[in-house]
DNA sequence: TTGAAAGCGCTAACAG
DNA sequence: CTGTTAGCGCTTTCAA
């Protein structure tokens, strides 16, 4: 009924608990158990289906062999992605992810954070909210492995892996003024974090380099917790008050797709006259009729650095000095269609 | 640095340890513990910030407040919302989730729920490949709570939460033959679960009823780990030896996704001489010009039965009893577009 | 080459 | 009302 113990392997091998433990962890010829021993132990092993308790084991060695993984939305395709990716990699070396959503909640975020604590996992990968740099910082104290991404948190000496929003933006909005736009709309979700903050400025720095002055009314903000319905009603505003509009750049992939239903709703039609943006290379974008333009986001690549990071750090036992923290910048790839 | 235990706690209240556990876990009044030591512990586990160690409290009590989720890929819109919806409910509950993706491998789904097993889970809910039958069978011997879910596994008498996949074949397919289609394509993934054969026998009794005689050489099976390429391959030989294809049901949200690409390629129009219908209500069907039909699974209630079970288990404090297994059929609903 | 035993942090039975 | 203590299953030091 009850799962085998360690106790248990002993008992029947008649050896002591010891050995078997050695035997598990293959130290057994370190510690030079006989060959007999070995296969014995071994064999009861298998017969009873014995595995070890990776609890107990847990609470002996400090480590959990599990990472915490925090974003904001598990159910976003970016995140999933980043997600799938990693699992995959860290299955590989033995770790476990435990994931959890923020909803872009600070409090909920630290909650979090808390609980993944109290749980003892070995690292944290986290798209992080505004707000919880001290409770990173508090990680990094006890010298655990913190990677985050998506979004950097200026203040905080930690590592991370980030794509150049700034060239995203920029290299977007200057497609757009290539193609000959002059009254480019941004769109963006109302939250202070610094991947967003950055596409901004890249699309502000195009239009001023090439001499476009940015107007503040098709500069739309769309709260974080807006129903489709909330945003329906700012984009509907966004046109008709500034019906000059040549084109639209959406600052994350979700605003993108609800922006591509409301325009279809409302029967406006992307063509040469009208031209719109996104960000992250989704099915959704490349299906469409006609196809839509894209800053793409390396995923495989910002998942494997996160993990590298990661597993490193787990392996060098401790998170690494102040001076050797990883910054990895990925560039963006506009892709025209 | 490290952190605070019980034992500093007790220390420093100048308490025993018993007295903290017992605040702690709710359990003082009942062990009618003065007010006055409650708050001055309480101020204390504040003051210095403790939390208890999830890992020794797992071991000491058998349970670790932590459900198991295994899909075929986390990284697929129908797990990933599912992943989503079911975090927040447990969330609220005091469980984390931890996730797995099987890739429909039967030997990564054992050592999946292996790893599981000696990680202590409080229970799991499983996207259920063919070939752990076996496994599940010993996860209810241990009186574990287990939730399959997407698929069934006819042969295990085991709580689940599916869609009437049959019925949502069926449909699907009257919709097209309602709309004078006569040459039915259906494209699915070849492999032998559950939830994939009762779309198909939906599809078959539908041309059935109808008087229609299914054409073998319509029916493609996808290799689940064919490359895009590989798929598109497949379809373009479907297409060149059966012109006469006037619709086509994808029995899969991203084979679903692949044939419109490939179909995009081709230059094949989806209008009223050649429709398609999708199983999953994606964005990316309804921004496709023309929209696509789908069968819609209801994936909020998916979530909320498979939590509400496991939670009920959870808190009747084992699985229950084989009389009481819970059985959920879910309808499907045709989008017609 | 193997065994005994301490102890990771916590809960809870039992004793006072 | 509070303290002492055993023990969850495992790793690892120390001793034999």
């Amino acid at each position: 009924m009850k799962p085998p113990s360690i106790k248990d392997i002993a008992k029947r091998a008649e050896v002591s608990i010891t050995t078997v433990s050695f035997i598990l962890n293959g130290k057994a010829e370190k510690m030079r158990i006989s060959k007999e021993v070995i296969k014995r132990v071994e064999e009861i092993i298998q017969e009873l289906g014995f595995k070890p308790n990776q609890v107990a084991r847990s609470l002996r060695t400090g480590n959990t062999k599990t990472i915490g993984l925090i974003v904001e939305d598990i159910s976003n395709p970016f995140f999933s992605a980043i997600a799938r990716l990693i699992e995959d990699k860290a299955y590989k070396k033995g770790y476990k992810i435990s994931y959890s959503s923020t909803e872009n909640d600070p409090v909920k975020a630290r909650e979090l954070i808390e609980m993944f604590k109290s749980r003892k996992v070995d690292a944290y990968i986290i798209a992080p909210v505004p707000g919880i740099e001290e409770d990173i910082r508090q990680l990094l104290a006890e010298r655990i492995p913190v990677v985050i991404f998506d979004r950097n948190l200026p203040d905080l000496d930690v590592n991370y892996v980030v794509v150049d929003n700034l060239e995203g933006g920029y290299s977007a909005t200057e497609f757009l003024i290539n193609k000959g736009r002059k009254n480019i709309a941004f769109v963006t979700v109302d939250v202070e974090v610094d991947q967003i903050n950055n596409r901004f400025l890249g699309y502000q720095k195009a239009l001023r380099d090439h001499g476009i002055t940015a107007n503040e009314k098709t500069l739309v903000k769309i709260p974080f917790d807006a129903t489709e319905e909330d945003t329906n009603n700012l984009l509907k505003v966004l046109f008709e008050e500034n019906p000059q509009i040549d084109s639209v750049f959406f600052s994350t992939n979700y605003l993108a797709v609800r922006g591509l239903f409301f325009l279809k709703s409302i029967q406006k039609p992307i063509n040469d006259g009208f031209m719109i943006v996104a960000y992250d290379d989704q099915d959704v974008f490349r299906i469409h009729t006609p196809p839509i333009s894209v800053v793409d986001q390396p995923i495989e690549q910002i998942a494997e650095k996160i993990i590298d990071i990661i597993l490193q750090e787990l392996s060098a036992d401790r998170s690494l000095p102040q001076s050797e923290r990883s910054k990895v910048i990925l560039p963006t790839k506009l892709i025209e269609r």
